[in-house]
DNA sequence: ATGGGCATGTAACGAGTTACATGATTTT
DNA sequence: AAAATCATGTAACTCGTTACATGCCCAT
């Protein structure tokens, strides 16, 4: 069974739990308790991209209408000096409880990859060489500017954000793992172009 | 304007060269030279999924009827034994161009990732500890079977496609990275719940 | 004869992006 | 006064998935 936990038969919210992760995202982000604009929040995901795709702009303020919608979040309208559009969003009781139970009640879904540098690498039978390198090297150059920005953003999180800290730890062991990959395969790839010659 | 680059007004395939990465994946798989079905592709696809999410069946298909309508590659129909359903793909002299060019010219596109677990772990603060420490675990299973599978594959590719299995040996250190840094966080958990009494 | 693997296809939908549009506020 | 940043929104579109539907071939 899936069982699909519906709970009202009256007129609550109800809130169903299929959303997509990434209306769990900003849900989850609300969950600290914070209010929150759409603005602030897609400052937010920028800082989850490292290990999640930080979702369009578009994206970000749909989602929270569908919140809304369902219930999971309220919205205030803060016309603050004749400005009526800043919107504040919080996190309701049923959004907590929704998130709650996406967090402890759904499966693992393992990581999705789509690693654009591996694919090319893939079908190297149809590079040129010096191409190849030279792509391999502006990996190398992007993944160690990525450590840094991590590197960054992990002083900041310690004692306030456990987890998240938690998280930026990992995500430096993966770029550190990541740039002595590609420096074994820039390895192997001179080895490979000295060795047979093609 | 969006600047739609068509060049032609006669009747040359003109092949434009923006397509979606899952096109250019097919057709990297037709680079080999081999007249493949969607079958096969699909197959083929689906051991590229450790590094490059496998699109769903009806996508491949998809993919090769754009490829053709761009004379990227040729159809050949085999009605073989009155069984007029298989149908084999091979890539033209255009479709090499095209897929030549992308491997050359294109940009380097940084890899996107969807590490759900992490996303779980990020929100730790309003998960069940148990709950936390069990999907890790059960995310540290997952990637133990990734890598078997990953090692089998790689055998079976070393003298024939020597990018396919560099691309399989860098996978491989991906898993065992991972591994290490998901053990690590685990031991990090059970400090923290025994630390600071939460 | 039944079930599983081979082989393709369609329809409906949802997720997500790009490009554009608007306007206020703050900084230089 | 101009530029950058804050702040939201819409429309058109593509990508990709799910679910379904069809039918052949082969082994048990």
């Amino acid at each position: 069974m899936s069982a699909a936990p519906e709970p009202a038969g009256d007129g609550t919210p109800t809130g169903r739990c299929d959303l997509p992760a990434t209306a769990y995202a900003v849900l989850g982000l609300l969950s600290f308790g914070r209010e929150l604009t759409g603005y602030d929040l897609r400052k937010w995901a920028e800082h989850m991209r490292f290990f999640y795709w930080s979702p369009a702009q578009s994206q970000i303020y749909a989602e929270l209408r569908r919140l809304k919608s369902r219930g999971l979040v309220t919205e205030r309208g803060e016309p603050q000096r004749g400005r009526p559009d800043k919107r504040y969003y919080r996190i309701t009781a049923a959004g907590q409880w929704a998130f709650r139970h996406w967090e402890n009640q759904s499966e693992l879904e393992p990581p999705v990859i789509k690693h654009s540098p591996m694919l090319r690498l893939f079908f190297g039978h149809q590079a040129d060489p010096d191409r190849l390198h030279e792509l391999l090297a502006e990996y190398l150059d992007w993944l160690e500017q990525q450590r840094a920005e991590l590197h960054q953003i992990r002083a900041d999180l310690l004692p306030e954000f456990p987890y998240p800290h938690l998280v930026a730890v990992w995500g430096h062991a993966f770029y550190d793992a990541e740039l002595a990959s590609v420096q074994a395969v820039l390895d192997e790839l001179d080895r490979m172009s000295a060795d047979p010659p093609d």
